[in-house]
DNA sequence: CGGGATCCTGCATGATACTG
DNA sequence: CAGTATCATGCAGGATCCCG
């Protein structure tokens, strides 16, 4: 596969993007986007499942993260009640299934550095 | 390999991640960074080289992207002269080439995405 | 339970000019 | 040539409160 990045930009959607590599960061980067793809890898997962996990981002984060990934195609929302208590679920889409193999690459590159400089913490000791 | 990111996290430099993804994307993330790097992988680049094969970055800003992943150690600076006009290379260094498989993959993903959607621009017609 | 509304802050990045 | 200095800005993300 040849991939250039030179001389040429891409053009999605009125974005100008100077590399490959930018469009994938573009849909998959952010602070928080690949830690809740990584979570979804499992299987759907409820909104307070995901805050569960992650127990540092506020709702209001996680929440915009969790549309602009539906809207980029790449989780699907499946509302289960009418009525409160709700229930709804994400999950990837085909399309985010297909980030698969590159979130895994991502956690693997990520867990060489951690088990080489990180210290590991507890959740219960941050809660305030 | 065994990767947690539930009720640990990882505590690097007084910095915490919640996920090992999220260690990755601290080093890599950002607009600019994947970009140098992919840019790096055929072999030293002048700053001047970089910069021309990067036509929408400033150089304020590609100066502090080299600065901090000088820093984190992912990529060498190599100044060849004293006196002007100077002569700096950047390459990168073991660590920096242990990305190599997740840039090659970050620019996959981003390019299949590229070629279902994106109009080429040739960087002729964005100078103003 | 699963968010939305509002307000706010800091940091990433840009624009422009200048320099060893 | 390879930057730095200065100033400006937008937006990601946080804090807090509210709602069906």
């Amino acid at each position: 596969m040849k991939i250039k990045c030179d001389s040429e930009l891409f053009k999605i959607n009125e974005k100008l993007y100077p590399c490959s590599t930018s469009i994938t960061m573009d849909y998959i980067g952010g602070k928080w986007k690949t830690v809740i793809l990584y979570h979804l890898i499992d299987g759907p997962k409820r909104y307070n499942e995901l805050k569960k996990t992650m127990p540092v981002v506020t709702e209001r984060t996680l929440s915009l993260q969790l549309k602009q990934l539906e809207s980029d195609g790449i989780v699907n929302r499946k509302v289960y009640t009418t009525k409160p208590p709700l229930k709804v679920e994400y999950s990837l889409t085909d399309f985010g299934i297909s980030l698969i193999p590159l979130l895994k690459n991502i956690a693997e590159w990520g867990n060489k550095i951690a088990e080489q400089k990180a210290k590991i913490i507890k959740v219960e000791d941050i809660k305030k």
